[in-house]
RNA sequence: GGGAGCAUAGCUCAGCUGGUAGAGCACAUGCCUUACAAGCAUGGGGUCACAGGUUCGAGCCCUGUUGUUCCCACCA
């Protein structure tokens, strides 16, 4: 079986082809077989608003590894795949395409109308991301693909209200939340970004409304002045004491305020006396709270100032901030301006600054669910990988709050309660209500809110899956394995996925969190829009292919650490997609067999070769288990590269190209053999270009990766031959450096001398050093014999080598050269036999450890031997 | 105010349970050796931030210091 490869591999002619073939084959199904261990992943949702950017390409990839290696070792692999509603940003994204296309607003449309604009929008792009991933080599089993808002997540979304409404977890009240006053809507607070941001801090006269004097009052925002209702100070505070329970006048309103004591004020910040804004502040509300403070809001939804804001309505707030310090100027009441950097609450959607604001919402009460997502990554059932993440995520989860569920958008699932316009009672339903369920009045209206994009992310590992029904999916692939994802969304996500899932499935939905860090630029700055320094990873794909952009986003990182992306590593990448593509070409050239099976009869180079590919095996199988796919993608790298490529086929060629035909087929089989068991272990990582090479070549099987992952096998274990061999690669490249050294060209061969104690070592090599060393000849002769004068000598722990070169050797610097090198070896010698004498190190090191660092002592005293020798000679 | 990460070759980063410091790129030299110049061979280059400690032995473990990045937190 002779089979050619193109000679220029084309990624992107290949990659579709193969993808297309997968595809049509059923490659990437996940099939329920009672006969194997299920492993499941489900995709992190893309936004369908999202275009694939650098982040999902890391993250895909993981997954893909992920699976496909556990595919390959006989699991039921299946990949979930699908796409998130994403709330406010698909809704923002609407708007804006209507505003610039139609000049129009949601509100002109209405809710319905509205809506189906973003269906219409969902279905022409929603895909997008989709067809993206596949280009990266994604193998989910896309007819299982998901969508938040489906009819399916809609259920799961509809009963985990439901049941915690009815369990008491859900509630509705009124509460200082965090409002964006540019998206117009409620957010939780994990949707807010702190910044410092420069600003001021404003010392203010409050007169006392006896007449007695003023106090003064310290704020970063003077434009909630009008919503005060009081003035607090510490109860313990001297200076202040005499004025409890007094008032103060509210300078521009002219409202009389009472002056509370609370601990919540610190005497030594600011003046001591703080303006009590309950509507406005948490701190406030809950001093308010505490004293009976009246509660006035003074803005409106949008950011301006309302009718209780007096003369002050209809400006925006900052506006109104500096109406505010005119006026009170004006009137002498500013004390002093200091300036005064603070962390200001913003918007992660929109960037805007964000205003607490007393406002009734639905909360899930976390503390109760808290608690067994908390347990389940303490004991372990759930692990972060790196652990530090876990310490993150609880710290997170001991302090939570009440998590804000409504939002004040229409795309999203619509909150299922009902309001009777008659009694006013609210009914919480599965199925939608037409009546009220106290009164029987069918005078109700729907709450017409819609819920946290991520209430119904947090479903998503077992809403997939068929949850509520009980599925034989859920049964059979739920709890999945592993969720890869960015530590950017622990809080957003995967704390909300642990808690739900405990609470709704009483199982953890995973018993392994991967955590990735992002992908920045080349100057280390997050890649952003705003920025423009994002890179395409599809233009990426196109230009190097995908395995070197797979492969260039797992090597060289470690996991829980952000990347730098430099385009120039994909080169670097590329280039070594080509060295697998132009050895497995030229094992092709050169293949007559059309079996790839292993001979019975193994020269040295062959148990070399099979002996270190059972090593990387075993390791890289190690690495992968435990989620080092970095390290693991570097050994297969060097394996292929320096093991293979350039030793291995080197040593095969003599034989390949020889005469005894036995001799040749058998250095196929090898070569065939580990080009296969490397470019199985290579397939997760770079899918493509291993699959090409592996049709080309004699193989079982209808496609790579539905084969077998490696497995070591202990009869091709060689550690004397591979010992052997590497006696002989000393020689090689010793000579290879004297000759690079001296700057004599390969052409120009030499007649060599091994003086060696290992013949039959040396003798099996001879073909080896005529090839790879440029002799023209090879000459064994005892250990100990002088080499011939005016030779230069390469000298190993194991040979001497020397080549007659008379006429290239300047002798004293031949002699200066190998005095240095006796000095080093010797210097370290010494070290090592100083270690050796130590009691403490012979006695507590590990027996292999000692026993090692004997075989090292054993070859340096040789090779000290022979360098001194050496030098007596000259 | 808490917490975490990072500091290793000129650059970007690996380094798994402590056991002779690695890769890619860059640099230098010589090679078109019929798989590959997207290549081959060879070479230079590191007090593993600093100071202590544990250990027979520390880049790795412990303590502290400095620099840097990030996360969390209701100080007006």
């Amino acid at each position: 079986m002779q089979k050619e490869l193109p000679k220029v591999y084309e990624p992107q002619e290949v990659e579709q082809r193969i993808y297309k073939n997968w595809e049509e084959h059923g490659c990437f199904k996940g099939h329920r077989d009672p006969n194997r261990k299920p492993f499941t992943i489900v995709m992190p949702p893309p936004n369908v608003t999202g275009q694939l950017h650098m982040g999902h390409a890391m993250d895909s990839t993981l997954q893909d590894i992920l699976i496909r290696f556990k595919r390959m070792q006989g699991y039921a692999a299946l990949w979930v795949p699908g796409t998130d509603h994403a709330g406010i940003a698909t809704q923002i994204k609407v708007e804006e395409e209507l505003r610039t296309k139609e000049g129009l607003s949601r509100y002109d449309l209405g809710r319905e109308k509205f809506l189906e604009r973003v269906w219409d929008w969902k279905h022409q792009y929603g895909n997008r991301i989709v067809e993206q991933q596949k280009k990266l080599g994604a193998s989910c089993d896309w007819d299982r693909a998901r969508f938040t808002m489906d009819e399916g997540c809609s259920k799961a979304v509809r009963e985990t209200f439901c049941e915690l409404y009815e369990k008491g977890l859900i509630y509705k009240g009124s509460r200082i939340i965090n409002w964006c006053p540019h998206c117009v809507t409620a957010l939780s607070d994990a949707e807010v970004e702190y910044q410092d941001k420069p600003g001021h801090l404003w010392h203010m006269r409050y007169p006392l409304t006896d007449g007695s004097g003023y106090l003064v009052v310290a704020t970063t925002r003077p434009e909630t002045m009008m919503g005060d209702t009081g003035v607090a100070v510490n109860p313990n505070d001297e200076r202040y004491k005499h004025l409890v329970g007094k008032t103060c006048t509210l300078p521009l309103m002219n409202r009389e305020i009472p002056i509370v004591a609370d601990e919540y004020v610190e005497m030594d910040f600011g003046t001591g006396c703080v303006k009590m804004t309950p509507a406005h502040d948490p701190n406030d509300f809950e001093v308010g709270l505490r004293h009976n403070l009246e509660t006035i809001r003074v803005l409106n939804d949008d950011g301006t100032v309302n009718a209780n804001g007096g003369k002050y309505e209809g400006m925006d707030r900052y506006e109104c901030r500096k109406a505010v310090i005119e006026d009170l100027k004006a009137l002498d009441l500013i004390e002093k301006i200091e300036d005064y950097s603070h962390n200001v609450g913003t918007c992660y959607r929109c960037h805007n600054d964000v205003e607490p604001i007393i406002s009734a919402q639905w909360f899930v009460k976390m503390k109760p669910l808290a608690q067994e997502a908390i347990r389940v990554v303490e004991q372990g059932e759930t692990k972060f990988v790196p652990d530090r993440f876990s310490k993150i995520y609880l710290n997170w989860m001991e302090n939570v709050h009440d998590w804000c569920i409504s939002r004040q958008l229409w795309w999203g699932h619509q909150i299922p309660v009902w309001y009777c316009d008659d009694c006013g009672h609210m009914t919480v339903s599965r199925e939608d209500a037409c009546k009220c369920e106290k009164c029987g009045s069918e005078k109700i209206h729907r709450d017409p809110d819609v819920l946290d994009t991520w209430f119904s992310s947090a479903l998503w590992p077992f809403s997939t899956l068929g949850w509520p029904e009980k599925t034989e999916d859920l049964d059979y692939f739920y709890p999945t394995d592993v969720l890869v994802t960015g530590y950017d969304i622990i809080f957003f996500w995967v704390a909300r996925m642990i808690f739900s899932a405990c609470e709704q499935t009483k199982k953890a939905p995973f018993h392994t969190v991967f955590i990735h860090g992002l992908v920045r630029d080349d100057k280390g700055r997050k890649m952003s829009k705003s920025l423009g320094n994002g890179i395409d990873p599809l233009e990426i794909a196109n230009q190097y292919g995908a395995d070197a952009l797979r492969f260039n986003l797992v090597t060289g990182n470690s996991p829980g650490n952000d990347m730098r992306f430099y385009t120039e590593r994909c080169e670097a990448m590329r280039n070594f997609a080509n060295k697998i593509w132009n050895a497995s070409r030229f094992l092709m050239m050169n293949l007559t067999i059309d079996k790839c099976q292993l001979p019975e009869k193994l020269e040295l180079e062959d148990k070399w070769i099979l002996s270190k590919l059972n090593t990387a095996i075993r390791e890289i199988t190690d690495n992968m288990d435990h989620y080092e796919l970095g390290v693991a993608a570097q050994k297969i790298y060097d394996f292929i590269w320096d093991s293979y490529c350039d030793w291995y086929i080197e040593l095969t060629k003599t034989r390949l190209q020889g005469e005894d035909e036995d001799s040749k087929v058998r250095a196929q089989q090898v070569l065939c053999h580990v080009l296969t068991q490397m470019l199985k272990l290579l397939h997760p990582f770079m899918p493509f270009i291993t699959e090409e090479i592996w049709q080309a070549l004699p193989h079982e099987g209808d496609y790579l990766m539905l084969s077998d992952w490696p497995v070591a096998d202990a009869a091709l274990d060689f550690p004397e031959e591979e010992k052997a061999m590497e006696l002989i690669m000393d020689g090689i490249r010793g000579v290879r450096t004297r000759r690079a050294e001296m700057n004599v060209p390969p052409s120009k061969k030499a007649h060599l001398t091994i003086a060696t104690e290992e013949t039959e070592i040396f003798t099996l090599g001879i073909p080896f050093l005529k090839k790879l060393a440029y002799a023209s000849d090879v000459t064994m002769v005892p250990s100990g014999t002088a080499p011939e004068a005016g030779s230069v000598t390469v000298v190993t722990h194991a040979a001497q080598i020397s080549m007659p070169m008379a006429e290239l050797v300047d002798m004293e610097k031949e002699k200066a050269r190998l005095e240095k090198e006796l000095k080093k070896q010797s210097t370290e010698l010494e070290k090592l036999n100083t270690k050796l004498n130590n009691p403490g190190f012979v006695n507590k090191a590990p027996e292999h450890v000692v026993a090692a660092e004997k075989e090292r002592a054993v070859q340096l005293t040789e090779l000290v031997a022979k360098l001194e020798e050496q030098l007596k000679n000259m």
